[in-house]
DNA sequence: AGGCAATTGCTGTCTAGGCAGTAAAGTAAA
DNA sequence: TTTACTTTACTGCCTAGACAGCAATTGCCT
């Protein structure tokens, strides 16, 4: 590496333009992705970020709310009153640990579990209408590089 | 085409997981994009989202609030409060149209024009940092995806 | 000229997330 | 045991964007 490498990558002041930038492009990408799936969720009854958390929980990898933090970079109160929401739609149920009282315990409710089924099939059709044309080794190699772009950003979070 | 081609894709309810899907990848890379922008920009005193309008306006592609929101997926009523606080650091200014008087034009002030250079080396660092590891010939192809999957959307958009 | 629709920018109101502070519960060390 | 620290969930308070409604202005059309 010579001296100088840290401040050289694929990006120089001299080409960069803000409207053709990977930044606006994902960020693009991102916005149409969840309003997509807002859209296609409103018969539904419930919005693309609480689809997010309902399927965490369904699938056992949210069993608290500080767990479902941990993972989706929410604030702790955020997510409170995110469950709250969804609480009050009837579709999850708080329960009070035994072992560890401070816990609270998260689980579809009878409604909920009937709900699950659904949810899946709307991301599938809203993220193949995205990929229209993809061939299934161009969606290899782009979630690769988006993978190798969130290791980076995991590295520069862990050192700051 | 076969028929049924409009039910498949790359993605498939047997293998979708959404963990890994494309969805959560490009919504988490994005989420990272922004705060690292958020981070480096404190300093400067405005926020990712500010930074985004600011360069708009600085680079002449963003000459009133309608155009700002036609280009940003921005409410008319976010962009208005998001001038006013513009307005409020003394970064622009408002400047009512002569020929049209609905039209409210704007201009970087003295300090709005001397903030704008430190703008730019921002994202590029940004970017750089979360593309190490990158050739120049794997950012040329992730931009040509994304911009794929950017024109499909603007495909459902437009149909429905 | 006069009427009608569209555009522009703004304002209230609602929802939702971030930050800070808190109480309860657990853990570890003196 | 007692003390200090951490974790968990929750609660105000603030900011920010979405939606709906508004007045002013403009262009179009007869």
């Amino acid at each position: 590496m010579s001296p100088h490498a840290a401040s050289q990558g694929p990006y120089t002041l001299a080409t960069y333009n803000p409207e053709t930038s990977l930044g606006r492009l994902v960020s693009e990408v991102s916005g149409r992705l969840l309003a997509a799936l807002d859209g296609e969720m409103t018969e539904l009854g419930i919005t693309g970020a609480q689809w997010v958390i309902l399927m965490r929980i369904a699938s056992g990898r949210g069993a608290t709310a500080a767990e479902l933090c941990r993972h989706s970079r929410y604030d702790t109160g955020s997510m409170t009153r995110m469950l709250d929401r969804l609480e009050e739609k009837g579709l999850i149920r708080r329960v009070r640990s035994a072992s560890d009282r401070r816990l609270v315990h998260l689980e579809l409710t009878p409604a909920g579990r009937l709900l699950h089924p659904q949810l899946p099939p709307v991301a599938v059709k809203v993220l193949n209408t995205h990929l229209r044309g993809f061939s299934q080794e161009e969606v290899t190699v782009l979630t690769a590089l988006l993978q190798r772009m969130l290791a980076n950003a995991d590295l520069s979070a862990t050192a700051s």
